[in-house]
DNA sequence: CAGTAGAACTGGCTCAAGCCAGTTGCGTCA
DNA sequence: TGACGCAACTGGCTTGAGCCAGTTCTACTG
């Protein structure tokens, strides 16, 4: 009875069944390399076209990833760089290190980011909203960021500052102007952080994405765009960070109010 | 030049690239349908398998969903629920109003949940670990909830509490035994929240998932795994959200320390 | 012995054809 | 009029065949 329900489910499925429950049963273990396409077919009685289709469904679910010309491996899991609440912490601003420096570290990888673009821009409505400013003219600069792993790209980052903040501090130069790093400068300008304010969603990446992020199918993205808000209650910087889901997580510890 | 390297890309991409700009063009509308495969089909001169390929690479985007028998629909963006850093705020538990059904009620949509189960049972290292408690015996209650808007399940919700706080509380029932609910419970028991830690990922969801959260191809999940922390730092209760991501997002608004 | 050409493998993609299973609407029949 | 059934549509999936493009290793050549 079981067999007949089975029975009716689509041939690629059931084959994608049973491989991820062997995969996950560990008979193949991480790293490891599946039977080709070929003896997979002939192994299940069908069709090589069958078998591409259920390790398509594998490969979207995160389980295995293909490498053209080398076969189908079992997908290894990345340890998750776990970007905190504590992110904006002083503590860090004081000893120099970022937590992103040091989650890298942690994993034994170098860290590193690389300026893509700066701009003095007309905001769009929403960001003129959040920062408070004009959506006519100029009135934000945006600042373009990538991060590195290693070799491995792990987000973008793109910053908004109001220009009335931005302006003659040196922050459309690619070097940031300031020992603490941007928001050293935001303090130096006024603008000490009190509080900030996350908002997360998780979504398929755009085509665009998946080339910068590299990434392969089956990955998800996470993002999400955070507000500065200062002693007054003031916001005065926003950033999105487009994360790759694979490699990173988010964390919060935060007391309740 | 262009056209060159345009043209060594699969045709299926190239059928997909064609349909997502139009769609983001707003030649077809959010819920419009598309063409059939046929007439895409002979629109693309590709034959109705390459066009029905060039259709899952933007249902896996999130940007179309097929009906069997029906068509093929632009998605249309469901409002997001935001689950905030303050869905455990007192505020809220006087009011008798939970963050959840605020928000559903704010979309026109009435928020309910069910009971799937109520186990006594052995914690695995992890959550053993978690809670400061022995990982040999049956030493925590699991409870396993459903959330829904309306019809859509929106969320599943996995409570673990430690067996010495939760004997003799009427916990293994299925009502709550608390007019501020569970955390009325952990309240009368000398446990008051004062910190939350909550950890997010964000991955494709398993055929379980996509089974009990009905969800179409192309939808991430967000995992949270949240813990609450008493006045003492003592964590007394861990909670997993595993919430559909094309409907739900989360919001974090605190302090910075 | 070093270097290289190529065979034999891998997955990627497309075509062509066909059957099946949902959905919808229309026309017929009671 | 109302119910029913069927035709004509929709997508879902599989077979079978073939060409292409990467990778790897081997055997031959200089």
């Amino acid at each position: 009875m079981t067999d007949q329900a089975e029975d009716r489910r689509p041939l690629s499925r059931r084959i994608a069944d049973q491989l991820r429950k062997e995969i996950e049963s560990g008979q193949h273990a991480p790293g490891a390399k599946l039977p080709s396409q070929r003896k997979l077919a002939e192994r299940f009685g069908a069709v090589r076209n069958t078998v591409d289709e259920a390790l398509k469904i594998l490969a979207q679910e995160g389980l295995v990833v293909a490498e053209h010309g080398r076969g189908v491996f079992v997908r290894v899991k990345q340890p998750l760089i776990r970007l905190g609440s504590d992110r904006y912490s002083p503590k860090y601003r004081e000893s120099g290190l970022s937590p992103f420096l040091v989650e890298c570290a942690k994993q034994g990888k170098v860290g590193r980011f690389e300026v893509l673009g700066i701009e003095r821009i007309k905001p769009d409505n929403a960001l003129a909203d959040q920062l408070k400013v004009s959506d006519k003219t100029k009135s934000v600069v945006r600042r373009e960021n990538v991060f590195y792993a290693d070799t491995d790209p792990v987000y973008r980052v793109t910053t908004w500052i109001p220009w009335r903040i931005a302006q003659g501090t040196g922050l459309l130069q690619a070097e940031v102007p300031h020992q603490y790093g941007i928001h050293g400068v935001f303090e130096d300008k006024g603008h000490a952080m009190a509080r900030i304010s996350d908002e997360i969603t998780a979504r398929m990446p755009t085509p665009d994405e998946v080339g910068y992020l590299n990434l392969s199918p089956g990955v998800p993205v996470i993002e999400v765009m955070h507000t500065s808000i200062d002693q007054d209650g003031e916001p005065y910087e926003v950033t999105r960070f487009v994360m790759r889901a694979d490699m990173n997580g988010l964390s919060y510890n935060v007391p309740v109010e």
